[in-house]
DNA sequence: CTTGACCTTAGATTAAACTCTAAGGTTTAT
DNA sequence: ATAAACCTTAGAGTTTAATCTAAGGTCAAG
C-alpha cells in the first residue's frame, strides 16, 4: 500500500497529478485509510505505469480513458464492442510503431554513416536518411471529448 | 510549389499552424512569390511530413527542433557532436519502441483473447494482459526551452 | 507537541501548441 | 471588379495537462 507521497515519488511525479488523474477518472485509490488519506495499492500502481506509459507514446488523456474503460466496463460490455475498441486503438499503435520503426532506421543509419570524428558532419542528415517515405499517417485525431469539466461532479 | 493554403490542405493543418512553425525556426518555406507569398518545395514538404511524424509519436515541438538543427547545422558541427545528439535521441526513440511493442502485443493477445462475440468481456482486460512488465522508462525528460517568444523576434 | 504529510474545495497560473481576431493591405482567380 | 487567398503585426483565446495557492483542517512520527 503506497499512500500518494510514496506513490508519486515512485514515479517521479506530483501527488497533484495523482488527486488530478483521480478527478479525471483515471486513477483511484482502491481505498482510503481511516483517516482519509489515499490508499494505492500494486494493482493501482500498475495502472498507473500504464498512464504513465501510454503518455509517453503520445495518447492523450482521452485516449488512455477509452483504453482503461475497457478495464473498467469489461463485464458490462459484449466481447464484440471491447474487441472493436481494442482493434481500433491497435491500429493507432501499430501506425506509430511503424512511424518510430522509421525514425529509428534512419536515426541508425544516420549514427553509423557519422565517422564521428571531429570533422564536419556535412553529410549527415535525418532527413537526408528519411528521404524515401511514403506512408503518411498523420491523419485528423478522432476527438473523443475528455470533458475536463463535466466528469463527475 | 506550394502556397501556404496548399501545403496545410496537403497535410490536413491550419495555415496558421505553418507559419507557427515557422516563426518557431521549424520550417520556413524555401522561398517567396514577388508578392511575397510562402512558396514551399518539395523538400520543405518532406521536412513538415517529418515534423508531425515525430510529433505524432510522442516528440515535443522542442524535440523535434533539436532533431532538426542537425539537418540545420551540419556542416558547422562536428561528425561526433552529431552523432552524440543523434544517439542520444536513438535511446529515447527505442524506448518509446519498446513501450509500444509492449502495448501492441498487449492490445493484439487481448484482442486475440476476445471471443468477439456477444458475451460479457469478463475476462478481457489490457491491463491484465499488460500485467508482466517491468521496465519503466518513465522518468525524467530532458527540458530543453523552446523558449516561446525569444527566438529571433 | 510540533512539524510534515495528508485531507478538502475552489480557483489561479503555467506551459505547449496552437487557433483566432483585428486592422489594414496586396494579389490572384473568375 | 469583386471575392478569396494571401500578406503583416500584435495580441487574445483555447485546449490539454498539469501545478500552485489558499484556507482551514486532520493525522502521524520524533
Amino acid at each position: 500500500m503506497y499512500r500518494i507521497g510514496e506513490l508519486s515519488a515512485l514515479y517521479d511525479i506530483k501527488a497533484d497529478t495523482l488527486r488530478f488523474y483521480e478527478k479525471h477518472g483515471l486513477l483511484s485509490p482502491s481505498s482510503r485509510s481511516d483517516s482519509g488519506y489515499r490508499l494505492y495499492n500494486q494493482d493501482d500502481s500498475e495502472r498507473l505505469k500504464f498512464i504513465l506509459r501510454a503518455k509517453a507514446v503520445g495518447f492523450s488523456l482521452n485516449d488512455i480513458a477509452d483504453l482503461l474503460s475497457i478495464e473498467v466496463d469489461k463485464s458490462n460490455r459484449a466481447c464484440a464492442e471491447v474487441k472493436g475498441l481494442v482493434d481500433s486503438k491497435l491500429e493507432q499503435v501499430e501506425a506509430k510503431l511503424a512511424e518510430l520503426q522509421h525514425f529509428a532506421a534512419s536515426l541508425k543509419s544516420l549514427s553509423n554513416t557519422c565517422c564521428g570524428g571531429p570533422d564536419s558532419a556535412e553529410h549527415c542528415s535525418i532527413l537526408e536518411a528519411l528521404e524515401s517515405s511514403d506512408q503518411h499517417i498523420i491523419a485528423k485525431k478522432e476527438q473523443h471529448h475528455f470533458s475536463h469539466s463535466g466528469h463527475k461532479d
